[in-house]
DNA sequence: GATTTTATGTCAGCCTTGTTGACTTTCCAA
DNA sequence: TTGGAAAGTCAACAAGGCTGACATAAAATC
């Protein structure tokens, strides 16, 4: 792999990074978020749902409780977008929301078991090309990928990743 | 970083890959991805482009001269889609379209001096973006950045992605 | 030379998912 | 008790996917 030469380059940096290189890194982005939405794609389909079901069903099961407002800050989009896809999934059994019991303004969103099971079959096939990724790249580059991916993050995004991360489920 | 332990697990796998693991990997992708498109989107805006400009720009900056038809595979979209785009990059003068010499059906495209401008402008705020990732994480991180990100690829787009690395600009 | 296939472009219409703006209801907290 | 936050809803719109149908030119094949 001569993807990164370790040269120095001046006092500025510790790594050679010619453009060639940081073009590489971006199309490798491109490439790889297509094949990482690819199969859950394919199910969504067959159940007449779409990538924004995919993510709130996704963060629901992960933060079972979790309010609509912190959905919205997770997911970064408008009230308006995300409660059409909530108010679909609510419609048809997926998801619960719940009227906040200390503020009852607030809605705690949980999935059904009906909602659970789709978040199975999509996870686990999403779970099943990254298993396969991290197996065909070995644990150090894991430990790679998941530093340069967080280090591309947001920094407001980067801390939900850390908080999801320490007290995850 | 204790995102993997590397015992080895029955004689079936190197990794120890626990399902919490793997979703972590996902969301970094996730989030991650949110990122690395979010400054050329802030630039795109002004312009009153899309997502798809800077796609069907970077890939025609990648490879100067390119077919239609190959864009086409490489950004997975239908000509329909792909069409609408280009001919606004042509009647706005950032990409020219040419007939090919040896097959006159073919259309090979090139970015015009005003194309190129849009496209460092672009490209400079994500290579920014890539390059502080990197240096962040330092240089093993990105060997395995790469690694798995090529490992998460169609096999298809796979190939597409090395022959732009052995032949790239 | 006639026919078929390929590459491209285009029109029309549809869907998902994002946006803004305006407005209402609920209800916590100062 | 009132201001403002949280949530929901309606309407309208845009980007960018999609399918299907059709046109044209040129290459390839029979």
């Amino acid at each position: 792999m001569s993807a990164v030469g370790g040269a120095a380059q001046g006092g500025e940096s510790l790594l050679f990074l010619t453009d060639e290189q940081l073009r590489k890194g971006i199309e490798a982005m491109f490439f790889a978020y297509r094949g990482f939405t690819a199969d859950p794609d394919r199910i969504l389909e067959n159940h007449a749902y779409g990538r924004a079901h995919h993510r709130a069903i996704h963060f629901i099961n992960r933060q079972p409780g979790l309010t609509v407002n912190t959905l919205l800050s997770v997911l970064g989009v408008t009230k308006q977008s995300l409660n059409r896809v909530l108010r679909t999934l609510v419609e048809d059994g997926l998801v619960e929301s719940r009227v906040g019991r200390r503020d009852k303004r607030e809605r705690h969103l949980f999935l059904t078991e009906k909602g659970a099971a789709l978040e199975r079959e999509l996870s686990d096939a999403q779970r099943a090309r990254m298993r396969a990724a991290y197996r065909a790249a070995g644990p150090a580059a894991v430990a790679g990928f998941r530093q340069v991916l967080e280090a591309m993050m947001d920094p407001d995004l980067r801390r939900f990743y850390q908080m999801m991360r320490d007290g995850g489920a």
